[in-house]
DNA sequence: AACTCGTGCTTTGCATGCAAGATTGGCCGG
DNA sequence: CCGGCCAATCTTGCATGCAAAGCACGAGTT
């Protein structure tokens, strides 16, 4: 099988197989297709993925570098279980980053004019809560406004970890969001499906706003401050999930905790 | 060569030839065996190291994910090369994560006993610094005692990690000084070079008094503000380091450094 | 003389073979 | 009846073969 029918791009613009291999392995973690602390063994997933154990096993190995996996001690890879607390732990950690990266963004601002693109992100969320209050549109969250939203949430997130002009901290919060739940979008999906929802979104953007405000005044200590309050509204989200099953049954990585009840 | 003599274990206890030449390759990095931006040929390596290229590459990947090197988009791998930039951000980065370590480890702490460890290091540290200062003895650092203090100021950090009491700050922090320059220790060979190296470590060492003091006292304002503080002193040690090649060339990854004037 | 194309070599990415070690099942002894 | 020990199988870690993709150097053309 080595050369014959070797070019047949699957679905993606994924020309590796590593690269294939990885996506594919996250995405049945995140999916559920293993139970925590299975132990994942090659062979099966060169049927099931249609590779030779040599990229399987790079994917692995970069996977338990992202920290859902862990290698066992005896050889091979474990899936990783974590714990209410790891969740809120890297939540926590996340937060402190994304304060340092919101200080470091007002502290080294150099042009009033690098903040354009984070003031337009913020605008058009503000557009879109807006929209959402106006109570002759009754606030119908449809699928797209809600992916847009999504994008734009990540995005700004993304802006401020820019501005902060840190290639380290950058690739530290990589790592940190590579946690189930730990991304500042993750729990995005929950909130949409809470009662209070039109309340938390405005909470939020109100974080927005005074970050953006706190960098275009050079106000380090606040834009952390802001930046790990904002973060910590995502723990309630997750709580929220965690007492409504068929909420979060829809979010990734969600299988991979290990609620103390199950066990 | 699959089987015929296989059970020479070379030096150190690694038993894994992936293991071997991870510290074997992370150490010629170190050293400077490679340029920054030179490509890395895996087969020289293959002579080199007398493994194959399987655990060559599996290193090399590991090595990527730890910042040591990057991984070409054409394929392959290239030598790191760190501004000073990514130092000072580097060490900011550790800075902050410290900081939340010593302020969880202050919001966090249960039992005062938690805490007799990490008392145990202050105080060993606090006898060799008076030692030190003793005029009849007059500071000669021999050899043991420097490398016993690097202990103990290693160990002492690590103590604060651990009673923050979150692997993911553990894991997080241990990315971040994996960066050359980054380790709270890294430099402390350059401090004793220093003409002002009695007040330095004495300033270093009221810092860790006031984080334990801190952490006793459940401050952890305090503590995060005065280990933020502390991770700064690292700088000032790189800046004199630069300033005198005899002393860089003494401390590991100096070589990939990539100074402005000599680019 | 410069630019472009082609050819050969180097190098990487992947597949696979092989042996050492772990794991599981069964068998024997207590 | 239960527990421990041994053997067979499965699994991983490593070495190596092979092909495709770069890369460099040189030749031919304008």
């Amino acid at each position: 099988m080595q050369s014959t029918e070797s070019k047949f791009k699957t679905s993606a613009s994924e020309v590796s197989q590593t690269g294939r291999t990885l996506l594919n392995l996250r995405g049945m973690l995140l999916r559920g297709d293993f139970q925590p602390g299975e132990r994942i063994s090659e062979l099966p997933l060169v049927a099931r993925l249609g590779v030779s154990r040599t990229p399987i096993r790079l994917a692995l190995d970069r996977l338990s570098h992202e920290g859902l996996l862990e290698a066992s001690p005896t050889g091979g890879f474990v899936v990783r279980a974590f714990t209410l607390e790891d969740i809120w732990d890297a939540i926590e950690t996340r937060g402190v980053l994304e304060g340092a990266a919101a200080r470091l963004a007002a502290e080294r601002l150099e042009h009033d004019s690098e903040l354009t693109q984070l003031r337009e992100y913020r605008d058009e969320m503000d557009a879109m809560i807006l929209q959402n209050d106006d109570p002759d549109k009754f606030a119908e969250p449809d699928i797209d406004s809600y992916a847009r939203y999504l994008d734009l949430n990540e995005a700004f997130h993304s802006e401020i970890v820019t501005l902060a002009k840190s290639s380290m901290l950058r690739r530290t919060l990589q790592q940190v969001t590579s946690v189930p739940f730990a991304s500042p979008s993750a729990l995005l999906y929950v909130r949409s499906k809470l009662p209070r929802a039109p309340h938390m979104y405005a909470v939020s953007h109100e974080h927005h706003r005074s970050i953006v405000e706190a960098i275009e005044q050079r106000q380090g200590t606040r834009a952390e401050a802001v930046a790990r309050e904002h973060s910590r509204m995502t723990r309630r989200n997750v709580e929220v999930a965690l007492s409504d099953t068929s909420i979060l049954s829809g979010v990734p990585g969600a299988s991979l905790i290990k609620v103390p009840a199950a066990v």
